[in-house]
DNA sequence: AAATTTCTGTTGTTATAACAACAAAAGGAG
DNA sequence: CTCCTTTTGTTGTTATAACAACAGAAATTT
């Protein structure tokens, strides 16, 4: 992952990004698949960004529900909420979905201390900005997709969404069908079975993460 | 409302904020129970505080399945992602839940012409990321209210969360029924039924908007 | 105060999603 | 290649949420 390709150091020259990493005192560390990478309940100073891998970003309730709210892929920036909120507790658990590295980094403290210190931080902090109100449309587009009843009306909202992400009606799904469950909220035999009768509908075919919407 | 009382303000003074007003654009307008203030669809450059009344954020999918995100009290601010992201059309719908004033303002203004023009910029932008940081919070939080499968799971999350919220287990629902419905996303009469069934199961008390959880 | 509208609670029916259990396919490890 | 694990698809049953329809209560208007 070049780090000049990430959102949130847009704008910034490599020798500037190699700065700030000095100041936010940027850290790499790697994960397994399936570890847990920041927990529920926690706090944390740090915001992680994805160089390789993939993350996800859930949270279970006391009944053991569990709900994918989205995912991060290489570039993407995660628990960026919790550093601009000092002290907050996550609400969310953070975890590799794959081996995964990741650079950590102090970004709230760009909000506090030495404002002036370093010259990039005003354009990091409206990176910062820019990012929180992205992943702000990202929660809310979750929120449409579960808003159907049925769950053929969920993945249909998705599927739109990934056809117009994409600019093709064919796309690959980054989750697997329970994970894809978990980010749609519904059982997932319950799904596997409502998407083969939308390939009989002819409404999509499929080829396991492939999906190929019609008209 | 007093001004210096809303998030957005914090730390500046009564005469910094008439100035800001100024920059920004500020205007008032006033909406009708009911009526539409900013349409899905459609793009803004200005973000509005809610001076007086409420305003309910909801989204409606093709088959008219009506979802809300959220309501934003006096003192809130709503559409700051948009103005955030200049051009993204709006993913949501904007309407007054009763006789609402709102104080209009073009905030993305301080995210790019004259960052040095008005002194007190780059305290707004800080308040700005909070409040974004804040909203984010929200929507994670809907999202996990409605993670549960069952009506009742459903009720419960958002019910601990009230208590938690207002620091007693007796509190004031901010919703009527169809409304809170569309807020978990579920049938208004299912859960008419579930909220008498919980009572006669001892788990709440309740007398239209305003609800005893028990133990 | 009367009339109208909106909101809330109730019931019964029906569709459907959850659930459980299993078989088949795919992917990895030795 | 073979064994083992994980993932996906399928089926049948059951619980439950959606839906429709209505009655009573509350709020608003005139």
């Amino acid at each position: 992952m070049n780090l000049s390709n990430i959102q949130l150091f847009n704008g910034l020259k490599e020798d500037e990004i190699t700065s700030l990493l000095g100041c936010l005192n940027a850290e790499k560390r790697s994960y397994k698949k399936g570890e847990v990478i920041l927990s529920e309940g926690s706090t944390t100073e740090n915001s992680g960004i994805v160089l390789s891998g993939m993350v996800m970003i859930s949270c279970c309730d006391i009944w053991g529900n569990n709900s994918i709210l989205g995912n991060a892929a290489p570039g993407s920036i995660f628990a960026e909420v919790y550093a601009c909120i000092p002290g907050q507790p996550l609400l969310v658990t953070v975890s590799a979905a794959e081996d995964t590295s990741i650079l950590f980094m102090n970004v709230g403290r760009i909000l506090t201390t030495c404002s002036n210190a370093c010259p990039f931080h005003a354009r990091l902090a409206r990176n910062l900005l820019t990012v929180c109100a992205h992943k702000n449309l990202q929660l809310s587009q979750r929120i449409q997709h579960t808003s159907s009843k049925s769950v053929r009306g969920r993945l249909m909202s998705y599927f739109s969404e990934c056809a117009k992400h994409f600019g093709s009606n064919s796309f690959l799904v980054p989750y697997n069908r329970q994970q894809l469950a978990d980010y749609l909220n519904v059982d997932r035999s319950a799904m596997c079975n409502e998407l083969s009768k939308m390939q009989k509908d002819g409404m999509i075919e499929y080829e396991r993460n492939h999906i190929l919407l019609k008209d």
